[in-house]
DNA sequence: AATACATAGTCTATATCTTGAAAAAAGTCA
DNA sequence: TGACTTTTTTCAAGATATAGACTATGTATT
């Protein structure tokens, strides 16, 4: 019940400069002027402020801006190689590790095929641990500058500093990866549900842009969502919050791989889509087949598209916000072609005031954007808090 | 995306000074000693702040304390009657206005009988007007001492100043609820949706406190829920927020007094239950009606239940709240008779690790306590905002 | 009764912080 | 060159929280 939280005069600092530092990486090149109306601090303090960060070189002087008849304005812009950010996507069929600058520009990337069904902890453990370094070493960065690794991984994540894992999908029941992870890197860890990764990428780069309430729908073999809430990813007590995919919509209805009845996933889920429309695949052929399916006319597919409406509405009733984000490869290969009729299935199913007010858009990352997601863990780590002085950092999981 | 916001040096003490009165608000009579172990501020400030509370007259002394072998702790707390809130209560069968102190006991009371359908908006800003001069005129408390007005009422509630409502039930939509009772009082305005009024009572005085997530589900004859995020309550992109009583738990299923099918409202809500099992009343014998209903072991609860199960148990999974808290008339009732049952039927229908981490429990206020909850908006209000010296307040709706 | 001890609360000196105003810097224009 | 414009920095003033010294107010012991 007890909110807000602030103390000494030093806070003040540490707030002000992180709320100058977002405000300069979002807005990109700006001007000192121009940043007093952005963060809505005095032109002294944000001279004061920049003089510190430009010392630290966090910040650089990016050229200058003609201002009609006066001294020109100097562009500020957050220092690309200033600190680096590793990104790992670990999914079904693959481990994906990429290095950024800190303007999300890939440096280095190294990629290992999981063999369906072989998950194990081990494995998918020590790919993450030499993707780390390879990417290091490729990409020449001196490990000092990493400024952390965003793990993005399926199922939940209790965050803590074990990062417990539980995802039936892997066969994984409170797998401790953080631990794990914390044993073969130096580097700080964010690990995090990789719906909620990707839901972040859309959000800093995509088609999230702009809104602080909003849902992204993550539609691909299996059913997940990320809720963003006030600009922040909202997880609940635990970690677990927006487990879209295995709400009921259909009392004992089919069956689902989580083992329960009548789960949204088990109805819109490519792989329960598939398996609806009686076309058996493997997971190599499975895109391909969804595909050609989405376009070929089926029943199943408007069915899909109905049960698809309803979850989405469900999703604005509760949650009301100015923006529902399809994404994941079934979603946008849906959105593609029946964008019009899932959103009046949407609205059908969906109250009328809060529909009005809020839009569905197709994602614009694609569906590989879980590595850039975690990966923006790390940056927002470092815009929240840059300590000038402090290099030395607690080896806390986030 | 741009969260964080803090300037000058004198928003530090105003947010202190909130952190410490609420503190003291929610912790009952408490010396200096132990403020500073709550607040985590240091004795000096607590020492120096609670000095300027009480000078205001916010707080006040409450006896002392031994303290064993020293010198005895003066135990502190908000002086009760330093200000007094209003909440109001606009029902679907009666308007009620009631007049708290700062401890919220109820000092006046004022009610108004609504013929059924009978919602017209004159009839009610009327009622709501002269019930607020009537708790005022009745307690004798000063109007210059009243610190606002909260008001509970059914549908939708757009924040701003104008408090547009759209309640479907009451046929009311766009109405400027907001700026028709601004203009026939001076009080500052909170309106809000009623099971969100009612739900940050639970939150406060009731089941709900101590926990940070939670989802208080209300069952009367409509269906709606009131979800708290990190210890606010959960709004939305314009508060709407929390329409769970309207998302889909069955595709072309029952038809809903909303317009749309196979609606949750529809299978769990008293009226829709009633008529499920083919048993006729009016708004006076609904209630008896439906409290004989639980207690006949007729299979039209048993699947009232199973729906029931399936609605909490998309909550959590979407939420992952620590406690779902069960209130409304019709769902005390169920829960009161049934709630092993109710849990047993949320945990099939529910992730296992979601569900483990969250308790259901019944609401500990019974059904009328929107009044009371609307009131704790104007005590946050206050809570958080105690500007000593101006007095003035912006005439602002919030 | 006097003294020692323990705990609660206040006071003071200090280091920070943001701000407004004045000053400086860096241009354009005539 | 000098007047003017706009951006940025500098500086003094006012405000804040903290640590640590100090005061207040009890009980226990001699």
């Amino acid at each position: 019940m007890v909110r807000p939280e602030r103390r000494t005069v030093r806070d003040l600092r540490r707030g002000n400069r992180a709320v100058l530092l977002r405000a300069l990486y979002f807005a990109g090149p700006t001007s000192r002027h121009e940043l007093t109306a952005l963060t809505g601090l005095s032109a002294a303090t944000v001279s004061n402020v920049t003089g510190d960060l430009l010392a630290d070189d966090i910040i650089v002087e990016a050229g200058l801006v003609d201002s009609d008849g006066g001294r020109p304005r100097v562009l500020l812009r957050v220092n690309p190689t200033y600190g680096f950010a590793i990104g790992v996507d670990v999914g079904e069929t693959h481990v994906r590790v990429e290095l950024f600058d800190l303007d999300m520009n890939e440096l280095a990337k190294s990629e290992f095929a999981l063999r369906p069904g072989a998950h194990d902890v081990d494995v998918v453990v020590r790919h993450v641990l030499s993707g780390i370094d390879a990417v290091v070493a490729d990409s020449g960065v001196p490990p000092s500058k990493v400024l952390g690794v965003g793990v993005g991984v399926p199922g939940i994540v209790e965050r803590g500093p074990e990062a417990m894992i539980h995802a039936q999908t892997f066969g994984w029941h409170s797998v401790p990866l953080g631990s794990l992870l914390r044993a073969g890197t130096p580097f700080p860890l964010h690990i995090d549900n990789g719906a909620k990764t990707m839901g972040q990428a859309e959000m800093w780069f995509g088609a999230g842009r702009g809104s602080r309430h909003a849902v992204i729908a993550l539609i691909g073999s299996g059913v997940g969502a990320s809720i963003i809430a006030d600009g922040v990813t909202y997880r609940g007590a635990n970690s677990s919050a927006g487990e879209w995919g295995h709400t009921k919509i259909a009392i004992g209805g089919r069956g689902c791989r989580c083992g329960g009845r009548g789960c949204l996933e088990a109805y819109i889920g490519a792989e329960a889509v598939l398996e609806r429309a009686g076309i058996d695949v493997d997971t190599s052929t499975e895109q391909a087949a969804f595909a050609e399916l989405v376009t070929s006319g089926s029943p199943v597919i408007d069915e899909t598209v109905e049960y698809l409406g309803a979850g989405l509405a469900n999703l604005i009733n509760l949650f009301n916000p100015e923006r529902i984000v399809v994404g994941g490869w079934a979603g946008l290969l849906l959105g593609q072609h029946l964008l019009t009729t899932i959103k009046q299935r949407a609205a059908e199913n969906c109250l009328t005031q809060p529909y009005s007010t809020a839009s569905i858009v197709l994602g614009r990352l694609g569906p590989d954007a879980v590595a850039l997601g975690a990966a923006t863990l790390v940056v927002d780590e470092f815009l929240l808090s840059t300590t000038s002085s402090s290099v030395s950092r607690e080896p806390a999981v986030s």
